[in-house]
DNA sequence: GCCCAGGTGGGTA
DNA sequence: TACCCACATGGG
């Protein structure tokens, strides 16, 4: 089993290159974004991201001093805004009082401590935590989302809907431990997903039948 | 008009 | 544990 999840790594990487994700300016907006990005396109999330920018507010600062009023207003564009609002402000007390605003702090914690403590956090579930460990903080948790179950079910990998943490064990034993890689794998399982599967989760030629076929074959 | 979307929390059985 | 719904909106 080792070999097939590497082995379609590699053929993923080598199809599409690499993806250089996250796409932020700082581990501080990885975060932010991570949250915006609950159920919401990147396109809509990049358009919330530059409103807290151009108001300054894209700080732990600034964000535990905005009212949730304005604050929803703002990031209105990555959708369920309200919610939001209180998701990142829960993120910016917990950041407050238990790192005094000291991202490296928080970051130097071991792994499976901060997973703990983020997943403790309201609004931080799985998926978001994984993503803040992997892109903002650097470290080896790999990361699950809806396409990843889904791809890898079609492939007979997976059984359907499987629970968050046996998948992410899955990918995590079968893959060298290396953050590059991780990163890499979940941004190109996206990519796939977003290339093949567009808006239409059970359409029956797609994701890695059309992939095999387009792509892993004819290129490798 | 209907269904779905890179998620999470709260409720119910 | 396994579902359902709310959160909000736009696009297929």
């Amino acid at each position: 089993m080792k070999q097939t999840l590497l082995s379609i790594y590699k053929q993923l990487f080598k199809h599409f290159g690499p993806q250089g994700w996250w796409p932020a300016e700082s581990p501080f907006e990885v975060i932010v974004g991570a949250i915006l990005a609950q159920s919401a396109s990147w396109k809509n999330v990049e358009k919330a991201i530059a409103n807290l920018k151009r108001e300054r507010l894209l700080t732990p600062d600034g964000l535990l001093a905005v009212n949730n009023r304005k604050l929803a207003r703002l990031i209105k564009p990555a959708l369920y805004y309200n919610v939001k609002a209180r998701k990142l402000k829960a993120f910016m007390a917990f950041l407050h009082d238990s790192y005094g605003n000291d991202l490296n702090a928080m970051f130097s914690q071991p792994t499976e401590k901060l997973r703990k403590e983020l997943l403790a956090v309201w609004g931080v579930g799985p998926e978001t935590a994984d993503s803040i460990l992997l892109y903002a903080a650097g470290k080896p948790s790999f990361v699950v989302d809806a396409y990843t179950k889904r791809i890898f079910h079609r492939m007979g990998l997976l059984e359907k809907n499987p629970p968050y943490e046996s998948v992410k064990k899955f990918f995590e034993v079968s893959l060298p431990k290396n953050v590059e890689v991780y990163q890499e794998y979940h941004a190109l399982i996206v990519e796939l997903a977003k290339r093949y599967c567009k808006s239409k989760p059970d359409c029956r030629e797609c994701c890695i039948r059309r992939f095999c076929k387009t792509g892993m074959h004819a290129s490798s």
